[in-house]
DNA sequence: ATAAAGTCTCCCTTAACAGCAGAGTCAAGC
DNA sequence: GCTTGACTCTGCTGTTAAGGGAGACTTTAT
């Protein structure tokens, strides 16, 4: 019988861990002194702490360790469970990994931009929409209040959702300066009645790559540049429209610099 | 000006993330009403907080984060930190993949062994040991405690380590039962005066996988067996000779199925 | 005015131990 | 037999990055 420390030193396994399990039910000693309460192991438990070992050099949880022990779980079942999780926690590992060394290539390329991406998921929303053709944007934002109003006399009681979600989408699929295939899109609480060119339709939930791009719009193409490289080299492919949602504008802001508008590129990995 | 709610589903944050990293100082509100304690946020701490979300998901923790945001540390030193750390969590993560995949081979092929192989770290120690060359095994161990006498005899102050650690070493780099080249060590306090047979010397620290047997030597081929295997499928090489370390045995147990023998291979990885 | 929804602080929980304090125990040397 | 030092015990706190819930208070809508 070995006192605890002797027992440690044996196993290469510290007495904090060895108490704990204790503790936890996990490996009891042998032996216990009623009155001193020292732990007393045996050798047999060589056998029996390696096996927790083991299993814990492979990553299973204590809890893992526990079903298999305990024999409530079969190996198989537990192993192919952690098998998944371990897939899992590669795929994020080397998805953070690109995007550090992204990161990294562009500071070295003195390449540095304020854009911080996120990823995050779009909910499903019911909007409006008018789909166009403009010239360029600049008679373009002016248009955007008279379609409000004109949904609004058709649908009395529609409301926007809070907080407010409008945003543009641009339906060419490639940059264009001029002749602008886009679409308004503002999200209500219901589906309203339509007009001729206003049309409701749900949106899907989406994952997608959003940058927040503060200033006139006339920069928001940087944005879009980004966006677009950052995809290419984070393996990520463009699953639909981009959208420019408008947070901070002009109806509420004096000075250009003070914009806030978001980029959002839904994305599926590739 | 937002309250906590708004600003949390705007920027798809939970609020209890908000309270957190207001408490830690990450991102407190612009505003904070002094009677009732209710939180404001503004446009602008959208930007503060897609930063830290941005940084979140590349994995990089609060510290980190909080060493970028308040200046004391470079972007990229902490992204070079960063990335060393996900390399690492990608190896263990590949390396216990490979366990995996080969438990559940092995158990697939009906091949179930329970050997818990372990990796651990064998510390350095001074041993005195005996090379020889000896027909079988069979007479083997009978010489070991008249080795123990020999040495005791030149130096009468030596003393075994506690706990004790005493190993054969097979040197012929092969499986061989019969004319068979190994030396035994066994671990003192301090190097001795030498015999003409008996020398001492210092074995280094070594990375090991170790799998405990119970029962008599006559099946410990098949422990040996396991390892080779075990190595080669998880990409491991032998870095020296395997060792075969005596815990129970004939001295202290009385039938042969208690005996208890620990085989362990000095690994690299490939 | 009342009800519903939103927000506040405070405390507990997670996983797998590590570190420390203060008290008790054991073995060796004198 | 006594002292000293090494060992062990329990119990407490700390770690990460929040999540959950209780009970009190505030705001908004009807």
């Amino acid at each position: 019988m070995y006192r605890i420390g002797l027992f440690s030193e044996i196993t290469k396994t510290t007495i904090k861990t060895l108490r704990y399990y204790d503790e936890i039910g996990l490996l009891k000693p042998t032996e216990i002194d009623t009155f001193t309460g020292y732990r007393y192991y045996s050798t047999d438990q060589i056998f029996r702490i390696y096996e927790i070992i083991s299993y814990r050099q492979i990553g299973l949880s204590i809890k893992q360790i526990k079903e298999i022990v305990l024999g409530n779980k079969s190996i198989e079942d537990v192993l192919n469970e952690k098998k998944i999780e371990l897939i899992d926690t590669k795929n994020e590992t080397e998805k953070q990994l690109s995007q550090i060394n992204y990161l990294l290539k562009e500071r070295k390329e003195g390449f540095i931009m304020n854009y911080k991406p996120v990823v995050k998921e779009l909910p499903e929303c019911i909007v409006y929409s008018k789909e166009m053709n403009v010239k360029n944007l600049d008679g373009y934002f002016a248009v955007i209040p008279e379609i409000g109003e004109e949904v609004a006399k058709a649908n009395p009681t529609l409301k926007c959702i809070i907080p407010d979600y409008n945003f543009t989408r641009y339906l060419d699929g490639e940059y264009k300066e001029t002749d602008i295939h886009l679409e308004y899109c503002q999200a209500v609480d219901k589906i309203g009645k339509e007009t001729e060119s206003i049309k409701f339709k749900k949106i899907e939930r989406a994952k997608a790559v959003c940058v927040m791009h503060q200033g006139a719009y006339t920069t928001l193409n940087k944005a879009y540049a980004y966006l677009v490289k950052w995809c290419e080299e984070n393996n990520y492919k463009l699953s639909d429209s981009p959208r420019e949602s408008y947070i901070d504008g002009i109806w509420n802001k004096d000075t250009e610099e003070e914009w806030l508008t978001e980029i959002q590129f839904p994305i599926e990995s590739k």
